[in-house]
DNA sequence: CAAGATTGACCAATCAATCTTT
DNA sequence: AAAGATTGATTGGTCAATCTTG
């Protein structure tokens, strides 16, 4: 078999335009209410759960599956916008440590409410808990495998509880 | 309730995480192998499609879901790379015509098997086949409203039938 | 004026270095 | 040399005009 068969090219054309349509559909929301980017809350949500100490910039990567490069411009960005701080780092003299400013939580608060409604009429108020959690479960097989060393996994874009 | 289900929230972090490893998986081999980017065998399987008398850019960005400059854009570049034509329309004065060359064909041919190769170890292998229509179906719930005026659906990367 | 399509200017993502420290 | 992180240069994507014809 050189093809892919038609339930294969039926999920994969699915799964990529639900998953084009709600990313759309959130940032346009965001934007809208005149708030950054999804790819801002995940990362201001990951700092703030750091506390005090804050995050080397290479944990970062690995939580937010992004290259390296990719890591160091978001955070130029979102050090300008003032909602982040970056410090050279004690221990490491090569690295640094990126921390939350007040500022910063405050704008992660104001993120998730839009966030969390566009998530509850896009998907909760269109597929049962039972399916949804079904769905999630089946989906699983297709997920990347575990890149060597990291045994705890993480999702691209976790939320956390209401704020 | 003013927070998503945990239900939803598992969805929706695997359809984001999941889309996103297949689609940097696909992409990855195609460059790997110095062919073009997945948007252009889109555009490319519509356009080829479309036969002799061609296309229209503003019935491509229907298809492909794609806004106009940036059909625009992406036309720009295809067709510097000799895959396409754009002609001035003969009805209509405003718009022009787009059809595929020889190259555009041969190259859309080259795509196909790293694509489909790549469909069937990602999803084909790792899903069964019952599984992979219920998850399609499924997942129809969570589609974007049918544009009005628009009866005939259409999903993201189409492919065709093998080569 | 609306529709079809393109373009200049700007923002974001990517690649290949680069720099510092371990 | 490898790890952590950044940066210059290029490409791709987006916004707001712009142009032409219906």
């Amino acid at each position: 078999m050189n093809t892919p068969s038609a339930s294969t090219l039926a999920l994969w054309t699915t799964l990529v335009s639900v998953s084009r349509h709600l990313l759309e559909t959130i940032e346009a929301r965001l934007k809208a209410e005149g708030l950054p980017p999804l790819a801002w809350y995940d990362a201001l949500l990951e700092i703030e759960k750091a506390g005090n100490v804050g995050i080397r910039p290479f944990a970062l990567e690995q939580r937010l599956l992004l290259p390296q490069y990719g890591t160091s411009r978001l955070l130029d960005r979102i050090e300008k916008a003032g909602l982040i701080a970056r410090a050279p780092c004690e221990e490491d003299g090569r690295g640094h440590v990126v921390r939350i400013t007040e500022e910063g939580m405050a704008t992660r608060r104001r993120i998730w409410p839009v966030y969390a409604r566009a998530l509850i009429e896009l998907i909760g108020n269109r597929i049962g808990a039972d399916d949804a959690t079904a769905l999630a479960e089946a989906l699983h097989a297709l997920r990347a495998p575990a890149p060597p060393g990291s045994e705890d996994r993480i999702a691209t874009a976790a939320p956390p509880e209401a704020p």
